[in-house]
DNA sequence: TTTGACTATGCAACCAGTTGCACAAAAGTG
DNA sequence: CACTTTTGTGCAACTGGTTGCATAGTCAAA
């Protein structure tokens, strides 16, 4: 279960209601760990009937249900528990790979179209990191423990997007390449591996 | 629905039994998208019983209850249909970032051994793809189109890892910074590996 | 010859994540 | 004033992924 302690340490980077989560969520976590509205909530749900947050209506709530919630100290206590643990590599999982690996058995679709729309993806999502570091991290004094770290995992989504923009140009090369030259139809197959 | 896709991918490169599919899957189409033998299992039945696929018992089955499936033209048909769809970006769903973020706020647990091991196991990995690049895709002729996607692909998980090992081994560096309080620079070299 | 490792398939229960929907107050817009 | 959008919470059903267990034949070594 993970998605609990996500939640719990963007909670003690600053208490908020669940939907707040959730909007915070897409851009920061989030990077790492995606999650929807109704997961958010669940998980509040369930963390809240554990002990490790307390929940308490908030001065601008009106007559509205809103709920502001807070880490305890068990929850903290669980954070650090789950922090120590060993974790498993992250797993890629990349739906557009296994297509490209069907069409290199298929050859029946042209990726490329696909593979431009994903490059633009990139870009931006570079170009709005690369805004947050600027913002955020325009300052080289200023270097707090936490502000250090939060740099660094924000570089390596960074680093992360530069990488898939050059990967993707060269896939695309490497398309253009094949379906120029003048002949050539190798379709057929026993594939190593 | 994407596993059954990648299990047609991978059938198509090559007609096996369940339990092959799922020794081959770690070591191929595995990189990026990850399943156990109990998921292929329930897939191959289902396509079967979609008419994706046709099983039969192979030679070698001796009295096991061995079968060897294969990708039926509707199987084929659907595949093409589904990789002329668009794919969402791949999210990155990196536990280990979380559990950065959350040590940035705790600053409880000395995360560096487990850095550590990462960073081994992305060298692992990286030398792994490697020696498998140098195998299959050393020939600088032989460039058919399947090959020519398969080594792109392979590549794009060279590339991943030589990127976590650089961004691994300065995440290591920065937190070494922060844990020696006062002396500038004295680390540069000392934790280089 | 029994034990353990490996090949091979599968059920059942569970847990996590997704989707669709519904409700309701507040704030902005014509 | 009516209308839409945004903020905010939540239930119910479903799908996909994980875990634990059960079964059974083959093969090599103790």
């Amino acid at each position: 279960m993970s998605l609990a302690h996500a939640v719990l340490t963007s909670l003690l980077e600053k208490p908020s209601s669940g939907y707040a989560l959730a909007q915070r969520f897409d851009k920061s976590i989030g990077y790492f760990w995606h999650a929807t509205h109704q997961q958010i909530y669940r998980e509040l749900a369930r963390m809240e009937a554990a002990g490790w947050l307390a929940s308490r209506v908030p001065a601008d709530a009106g007559n509205t249900r809103k709920k502001e919630y807070r880490v305890l100290a068990a929850g903290r206590k669980e954070l650090a528990r789950w922090t120590g643990e060993p974790s498993p590599p992250m797993d890629l999982r990349d739906e557009f790979m296994v297509k490209l690996r069907a069409d290199a058995m298929l050859a029946e679709v042209d990726l490329r179209p696909e593979l431009r729309r994903h490059l633009q993806l990139h870009q931006d999502k570079l170009a709005h990191y690369q805004s947050i570091e600027a913002r955020d991290f325009g300052a080289p004094a200023a270097l707090q423990r936490h502000a250090r770290i939060q740099h660094m995992i924000l570089k390596k989504g960074i680093l992360y997007e530069s990488n898939s923009i050059d990967w993707t140009q060269d896939m695309l090369d490497a398309l253009d390449a094949l379906s120029v030259p003048d002949t050539d139809k190798a379709t057929d197959t026993a594939t190593r591996q």
